[in-house]
DNA sequence: GATTACACGTGAGCC
DNA sequence: TGGCTCACGTGTAAT
């Protein structure tokens, strides 16, 4: 019994007899696959129940299929120490650590990402944009003059990127601006829009209305198509 | 022999005396640790040869180490679907399969928010922005008027966020804006600034034709403090 | 009762 | 040499 046992013997950390990686393959067809080791039945010939010797190759079975197992674990770790079972276990353990806690660092990194990039990443979303430099808009007035043209004044107070913040509102909105004044004197910032707007227009025209609106707590009382007249209050 | 094993029997799958999840424990402390099975030498009493006796606890030591990191190893898998050994070991290399999986995904995601971000994260910086949308100034004029005030006249193609882009430059720039006039015709856009300069923002205002000039591979001809005119060419 | 999974002791190979 | 690690066969408890 001892002899044969020797042939297939230190196969942990030499030859692994076999080489298969990939770690899907639950039916087991090995029942005497390796070498050419006790056949069948009665590996000692005499002095062994016949009972004992299923569960002989039964177990032999189970320490393949675990060796197995530990052997395509070793392969999955990038760096094992040493070829041991309890270490290959051990350093996958660490490694294993390192994952998850490196996956918490990159989900947070993401986060961060996220959250500082979904305020800048759409420059044609005021609402988001806003929340960093709030348009104050202190008085608005929109008239409409004739055929096609609009003219639309905005008093608001003067404060860091007020003025970037109003072009992105109006170029947002997709109107057809003819000509823009922007005056500041003390802290206000006075802006005078000539719009030609189009009927298809009008709805942005109202949106501008309800953007910086809104963002303000504004509301506005008068906002027909004719004539818009847009007294904001606080 | 086999009476004493019966006590610290099957503990694998229920009791496992050892309940340390702290995988940092390199060092083994457990001799005859565990309940109160065979002590130091011949647990038989007949027998068995004094040199084994050794290598048995030596055995019964490594056995134990090996559990308890599988152990360890399965406190550290979230989802076990059986308690085999082999099992245990097959869900790891699964989960740890999904980590990496997912590391990859994240790490993506991150350089994908990233490259996006760069781009916008800093909304001053005019540089990085104009990649996106450049100006493309066509004339540019510059004249000083009297004590401080200077008029800014800019006449470039109208694209998308053009204004924007001027206002971004002029906001960073923190001139003293004292009237702005934007107008477009066909497909230009034409400004208009007058500014009120101290002494102290004359620089910031060549680098107001710096970074409109650069960035469009057009130079200034003349930029004395007292009149600056920029006649800006291809 | 057959199967499965386990811990055990043992002998052997390897530093 | 002694101290390890390993594979093996076996007995056993639970399914």
């Amino acid at each position: 019994m001892e002899d044969l046992d020797h042939e297939y013997k230190n196969y942990w950390e030499t030859t692994m007899f076999f080489q298969n990686q990939e770690l899907e393959f639950d039916s087991w067809p090995m029942e005497e696959a390796f070498s050419g080791s006790g056949e069948s039945s009665s590996p000692d010939g005499a002095a062994t129940s016949p009972a004992s010797s299923k569960n002989v190759v039964s177990e032999r079975n189970r320490r393949q299929k675990l060796n197995q197992r530990l052997f395509a674990l070793r392969s999955v770790v990038p760096n094992i120490s040493k070829l041991d079972k309890a270490s290959v276990i051990k350093d996958s353990i660490d490694y294993m650590q390192e994952l998850i806690d490196q996956e918490k660092t990159l989900e947070a990194e993401i986060r961060e990402l996220e959250s500082r990039s979904t305020l800048l990443e759409n420059p044609m979303d005021y609402s988001t944009r806003v929340q960093h430099y709030p348009i104050e808009v202190l008085e608005m007035k929109v008239t409409w003059m004739g055929e096609k043209t609009v003219v639309v004044c905005i008093t608001c107070s003067k404060k860091r990127e007020t003025m970037v913040q109003l072009c992105k509102v109006l170029e947002s909105l997709n109107l057809n601006i003819l000509t823009t004044n922007f005056s500041s004197f003390t802290s206000r910032l006075s802006t005078t829009l000539f719009l030609q707007v189009t009927l298809s227009l009008s709805p942005s025209l109202i949106s501008l209305f309800g953007n910086v609106i809104t963002s303000t707590n504004y509301k506005i009382l008068n906002a027909s198509r004719e004539y818009c007249t847009c007294l904001v209050l606080v």
